[in-house]
DNA sequence: CTTGTATATAACCATATAGTTATAATATTA
DNA sequence: TAATATTATAACTATATGGTTATATACAAG
């Protein structure tokens, strides 16, 4: 995962809601009309923050009847875990630095 | 970690400058001067995204002479993808939900 | 077909954010 | 001390964001 998506998965989580709707959804899916009540924001508050997290493709949504069940993507989550725990090597920038002789080589 | 300091410590990640430069100090410290050639932006612009990483405590400065290194905090990251890794637990909140007869129980 | 419930979208507002330029502060060097 | 280089801060601007209320859409039950 290039740093510019990694970047956009971690806006979608970097909120204090979405985080704990994404902590939610790790113990179980659940809908919009049980979030509402947890938060204590309006429903189309709720309503943006999953669409932000389903475009993040960080939740999938399957309707039930009158209910949208939202639940946790783990294969993704796991995926932002691990591209920020394996940063891409940026060796490739400091010798761009060194030829145009502007690393700074202190000491 | 809270799910509110963890929110934080992710926003201050959720840039792609800031994303790339982590993904740069963790190959290497370097000084404000190094990146402003490295991102095309100001170096004034340069400096808040510092100053923003080292409120996250993501990275440390150095003064060196009339040069300030910045240094990743390999703990820090390693603490938010620990986090990442270890939502809290949430049943309480369903536990609540059932108590107000809002869980929705679907089929 | 009408009513009620659940969800999504639109329009709006206040605040946060990422950039800019100008300037101040800090350290080196002549 | 004066001049130069590096970094930080201030003031500003345009855009993104997280909330609101109002409204539209989707489905269930009379």
């Amino acid at each position: 995962m290039d740093t510019n998506r990694l970047a956009a998965a971690l806006k979608a989580l970097a909120d204090p809601t979405r985080l704990k709707i994404i902590a939610l959804l790790n113990t179980r899916s659940c809908c919009v009309c049980e979030l509402v009540p947890i938060f204590g924001i309006s429903q189309p508050a709720v309503s943006k923050h999953m669409s932000r997290l389903k475009s993040a493709e960080l939740v999938v949504e399957t309707r039930k009847g009158q209910w949208v069940f939202y639940s946790i993507n783990r294969e993704r989550l796991k995926q932002v875990c691990c591209a920020l725990e394996n940063l891409p090597d940026c060796s490739h920038e400091f010798e761009k630095l060194a030829e145009q002789g502007r690393l700074v080589t202190c000491e």
